[in-house]
DNA sequence: GCCCCGAGGATAGTTGTACTATCCGATGTT
DNA sequence: AACATCGGATAGTACAACTATCCTCGGGGC
């Protein structure tokens, strides 16, 4: 196919495409003549994945392409899928560098019964619990344990939905809305505990009119 | 006190002071002569609140502006301040649309004896879970009430540590962190059951070496 | 009284991200 | 053969958050 008409299949501007092939996010279509470049459905999946990570997940290209180049030129495997999910989340987590385990992490382990081991995502936990206590931040062992039933639940839910994709690129969409979205619930039911506990202690509290939102 | 020196003690380039009160996030000092502007303690702690919520939370300067509007010339009281809490989470959750009460937000409230008001958290919460019903990605109950658990002791430590603050901007910024920061565990946490639910089925995933994180 | 350094305000420039518009030569179509 | 179109390259735009430069004026040392 044509990039006008991988264009038409995606809506995405031509423009946009061909910023994408620039960037390197998409691979150059096979070219048949100096003038006329051909496109696959695997361009087709390549581009919704990038959009989709883009408009509903609020994405930047450079996380984009980490996670396409870890996705790029392998048979898609079981295990080949699981390497792609860490990536995928040592993408949206940020992971960088590495955190000494800690005594309320290993607890949360140990109380979820979580196969221990030396995963980036345990050093995150441990890592961002550090940071939290050092702001000045707890986390109570029973918020952290309440959390982990509630992470439990998602990650088999999240590992049964994304097993039913059939493409790679449909899997780490799914893993990555699926992250997203939780991450957004857990904000606002944290806001409404907020909002719950502070009508008990004080009663209802007016909307913040004045000077609050509503405005364009 | 001088600019120079409300620039040194915040550690803000003249130029970003400069920069936040052309875009009318800080007051202008009171003008000593033509030359010379006064600015106060009271500017010092605006200072400290707009870095922290730039640099620790990552908030925009519309969303910062939108929140100093609302803590601005009134007297600080404890409505007011829980007036302020929801401004600051209706900036924080981008909250702007009402939705229908849900049947599952309607179990999530029952379930946690939460006071059931009418809320734009409430029905924050009840249109994300239309959103990822529609999404395809299921909320189960036991994962709502989960999360609904932890945000119930979440939202009394907040309450109680922001109690604590003396000044408005201290309890605001108190408020975001804490948000932001439960926020970023949950993501960890997810990412870690997932990873733990990941070797259970399928065994020890390799770090994604190939083509993974790493670089700088 | 005079000079000059620094303060503060205004204006314009920079960086980074994500596009978007324009130009151009080749080429398939009529 | 005329001509619209395709795809690649280059340059421009929009927005956010700063940053650098200029300009003028006033207070303090001499």
């Amino acid at each position: 196919m044509r990039l006008a008409e991988l264009s038409e299949v995606s809506g995405t501007s031509p423009a946009s495409i061909k910023f994408y092939l620039r960037a390197g996010l998409l691979q150059p279509g096979t070219p048949i003549n100096p003038t006329r470049a051909d496109y696959t459905e695997e361009h087709v999946r390549r581009l919704r994945l990038i959009r989709g990570l883009r408009s509903t997940v609020g994405m930047g290209l450079e996380d984009i392409r980490r996670i396409l180049d870890a996705s790029t030129g392998v048979e898609d495997s079981a295990p080949r899928r699981l390497a792609l999910l860490a990536t995928v989340q040592s993408v949206v987590l940020r992971l960088d560098g590495a955190a000494a385990a800690s005594a309320a992490g290993d607890a949360l382990v140990r109380a979820m019964a979580w196969p221990d081991e030396d995963s980036e995502a345990r050093s995150a936990v441990d890592h961002h619990l550090a940071v939290m206590d050092a702001a000045g931040v707890g986390v109570r062992p029973d918020v952290l344990e309440a959390y982990g039933r509630a992470a439990d639940t998602i990650a088999g839910a999240q590992l049964a939905a994304t097993e039913l994709q059939d493409t790679v690129e449909d899997f780490i969409l799914t893993a990555a809305v699926g992250m997203h979205l939780h991450n957004q619930l857990v904000l606002k039911v944290v806001a409404l505990a907020q909002a719950s506990h502070s009508i008990r202690r004080y009663g209802a509290a007016g909307p913040p009119d004045a000077t609050g939102p509503g405005r364009p």
